[in-house]
DNA sequence: TATGAATGAGCTTTCATTCAT
DNA sequence: CATGAATGAAAGCTCATTCAT
């Protein structure tokens, strides 16, 4: 999972194209003429395109563990936490938006066994993480008790994940921590045990 | 945007298609395989597979106008009307599973600016029509007021495609129906005026 | 060689099809839409679309004939023979255009044994009217003795030609007739017993 | 303008391919087949067979400015730079049969705007070249001076195309250079200033 | 006489990938 | 580490033609 510099410069530079044009657009011929060598230089590499896609959701499974896992480090209460992970997001998909137009758009790798699997255990592993949070929270008495943890965890992740993709249908046009901070607050007043 | 039997027949096949096997397997080679004739014939009932993707996206449109419009006919309040909404949605997708895999699945048709111009289009009537239930809620009482519209719209769709998007990662393996049911009941609890 | 009406429609739109867009573009879907029926249709008056081609080949051997023999009739000298060729050719282009773009490529029926055998017994019979023409002049003292027929005529129809290559590709913006005309006394000079 | 060995490879393999089977059959796989590679192979060479077809053009007008510049340099009349031009034809069409087949069948290029245009552009060249000389004749009372220039440039430049076309329509089968040359002294005879 | 639906063959082009240099 | 040249497979699409109606 260490990667060279050419090898996150294919990541990152795939990324993009997926972002802007679609993963059909996602070519051998497209990442070479993105970067600026020849086609033949990417398999130096990486041994097919099949790799690479693996590499970009290794790449998401990292980041998502920098965004997710971080605020357990520090000293927050559940709902804090949980607002950390919706202001991590945010501040990610701002630097990096083509991020924000792929990381959850999980059908793009249906189109082959491996990919899948390996989106679908990304999904569980966040999913685990987020449900901890809350079930921590519930236990704390600063999370409502009546709603079960994966319902809360859908209207929290769901929400999160809506307003980004309105977000980049809207061209990143508006701001994005701003407005998914409002939301957070108001998903806040829905959750927290008043 | 009135289509012949086979017009329907391939815009069945296709959705199918790209619900099992992604975007990327959508040829015409597997439209025409799955119909069980010649691929040229394909090009009888649709002049490019381009107009094959709108035609599937005219499908989800008016797939989608009938999900979110029915309510307002009946005389429900605004709860009970986008409790309706979300049924709709959770009784069409247990009949057509495909169309739970590729309805939500916008980024399918980010390859082309015409595509992509429809899918927003759709997005946004959509959003109106859930919009105005949840203002009118808001305006009769039902629906909490310390939450703008907006978010609330954000929360309530939200939660209703990352459910679908997880019953078709389990393989629809649970009880959409059920489940769905009860994440409304809890979203209920945390929008509606108590 | 007695053509329907529907016959002589396929041909005079094939011409038209071959002079505006090429031989490349002469397709049976072409053809019927710009007829206005069916591609079936085409096969009902003929059998294959060589038979087409070599229809607007007949068509051209006839367009040649009256264009060539008329003179003969005519109490003329030969000059005035020759002359009466070559308004005749202006006059019938000035009606139909399409025909001045195709009669003389014979290099559009070049793909097909069938086709480039007529084509050259189209040439090899008009070329006899008009060396017989010539011959006839020359022995008459009206057309110069010094130059063998073959190369007058040479000189004579390559003129023509060329004057007719022109006016196409200047698309039909010159007075083909005055020009022609002029064209034609000049050559008259230099062939003329004088 | 200037190509690789392959290119030329592929131009030259496809004026063959015109001038023995027609440009209906100037395909790619024909192209490659000719020269030994695949098909996928050409793109290497040449973006597209739009490409490979205005570089024969291309080819052409090289081919043309040889032939018509050459005597310009040389110290001659202006009588026998024609007759230079004429000779330098025929050379270049006995060494290749295929060129003589092609390079006067502008109608092969008329199914597009872009070599149609190219196609005159040439044909404009090449006439002021001609033109240009017989100007001169004229003012050194070499060349009749009672015929327009732009008559004398049809006569001359008329009866060289045409028996170009007699010559390939006969398969070769007279020597070129003979019967051309006694053409060129019938016309010498026929323009020049007795 | 005409058509809607279909097809086998073939078109131009792009794909991921390989290999000699 | 990089490239120019190549390829088998497959893409979207068009061709002339057939046949049931």
């Amino acid at each position: 999972m260490n990667f060279t510099k050419r090898q996150e410069e294919i990541i990152n530079v795939s990324i993009n194209i997926i972002a802007e044009m679609g993963i059909q657009n996602l070519t051998i011929k497209n990442i070479s003429k993105a970067i600026g060598i020849s086609e033949p230089a990417i398999y130096r590499h990486f041994e097919s395109k099949m790799d690479i896609l693996l590499a970009i959701l290794s790449y998401f499974k990292k980041s998502n563990s920098i965004v997710l896992e971080t605020p357990n480090l520090e000293n927050e209460n559940t709902i804090q936490q949980i607002g950390s992970i919706y202001s991590n997001h945010f501040k990610q998909f701002k630097k990096n938006h083509a991020l924000a137009s792929v990381i959850f758009s999980e059908d793009i790798f249906k189109n082959d066994k491996r990919l899948s699997k390996k989106v679908a255990s990304i999904m569980q592993s966040n999913n685990i993480v987020i449900s901890e949070i809350i079930e921590t929270g519930q236990e704390n008495n600063e999370i409502r008790n009546d709603i079960p943890v994966d319902e809360l965890a859908l209207i929290i992740m769901g929400a999160l994940r809506l307003i980004v993709k309105k977000w980049r249908m809207a061209n990143f046009s508006f701001d994005l921590e701003k407005e998914g901070t409002n939301l957070w607050n108001s998903i806040e007043k829905t959750i927290s045990k008043k």
